[in-house]
DNA sequence: TCCCTCCTACCGAACGGTCGTTAGCATCGA
DNA sequence: TCGATGCTAACGACCGTTCGGTAGGAGGGA
């Protein structure tokens, strides 16, 4: 049931994926769905909760894939791992993820709060997995555990912006895993 | 001369860059010039014109720290000037990179095919840094060179969602630069 | 020095249109 | 019969933009 209210905030979804959120009007939304505005109002109380829903499914998303990395492992597995997971999401639900990284600076009051403590909970937990890849000996020690987690990150929450959808994400994901974990050095000038 | 119109562009800049292009009103921009809208209209011609030359002078601080970077120098040099070229822009002029890099989508027409193209052109510009460094052997020649230059600049991009303004913004480029040259593998692990 | 013209900046009011939202009522399948 | 879904119409607020008018100063010619 609800099958009518999921295709309303799937289509608000990509809209506000395409356009923004406030680039997105609701007679927008509904002529998206055949339907007079108005009566969009009979499936969803707001337009805020519209971009409510989008947010909270993509935070589900993104923690999702943190879960399925295995406790023990070397570290540069685990954050192949975590790459690979992070990519499939943006790929396989582009909107969501778009929507996720862009437009949650305009969701309010309470509901704002609560998405931006799941981002930043999020990012607490690569950090965290970098810092356990130092303490077991796995990565450099002298590694800076701060800049690599932003460059990680960095390049997570950019991907939204240049990955098509459909395309094979594992490939991508190890092959930036294997220039963070080797670097670009040349083997000629490696000290 | 044109003094109050460079006022206004700067207001512009800031309030695009906290609220959004849609999510700023022109009322709002007079009333933070302490002026009636309609006067606005003496000092630009359209709401879209603002946003433009916020635009312009986004790409013009990216390329121009761009051409600073020596031509004839080893590759992880070349990289870690750049990078800092970069974060120096983005944290010296945090309003205009963060319009610059999320806002661009808004503009209409010309302006906007001709800002893309300045978009384009800088990420040519730092594939070809890193493609160069490969064919003159300072870095790995089995560095895939695509998926090098969509990290550093994911990083470069992602910049303005956590820089501070007036950090500095040198050592952390060169930390992101310590990164990317020599990995974050442990030497202990080392193959 | 005076006058006249031009320019910049702003005013207050209005334009037609769109915004998100609400109310009351209709339809229809379960 | 009842809940889900949709309609039409309207609400007040706000949108970006245009308008005619005006204050004040700069510049130039007589």
């Amino acid at each position: 049931m609800a099958a009518r209210r999921d295709e309303l905030t799937r289509e608000a979804t990509r809209l506000f994926a395409e356009r923004g959120f406030h680039g997105t009007s609701m007679d927008a939304l509904a002529q998206a769905l055949g339907v007079q505005k108005g009566s969009l109002y009979s499936l969803i109380g707001s337009k805020q909760e519209l971009l409510y829903v989008t947010m909270r499914s993509g935070a589900t998303a993104f923690h999702a894939a943190l879960d399925a990395v295995p406790e023990r492992a070397p570290a540069a597995e685990r954050v192949r791992v975590a790459l690979r997971g992070h990519l499939r999401v943006v790929s396989e639900q582009l909107d969501v993820a778009t929507v996720f990284t862009r437009e949650w600076r305009y969701l309010e009051g309470a509901h704002r709060d609560e998405i931006v403590a799941e981002r930043r909970r999020y990012e607490d937990r690569w950090r965290a997995l970098l810092r356990e890849g130092v303490e077991s000996g796995d990565l450099r020690t002298d590694l800076d555990v701060g800049a690599a987690t932003l460059l990680v990150l960095s390049a997570a929450n950019w991907a939204y912006t240049w990955l098509e959808p459909g395309r094979d994400t594992d490939e991508l994901a190890d092959r930036f895993t294997a220039i963070l974990v080797d670097g670009i050095r040349g083997y000629a000038t490696r000290a």
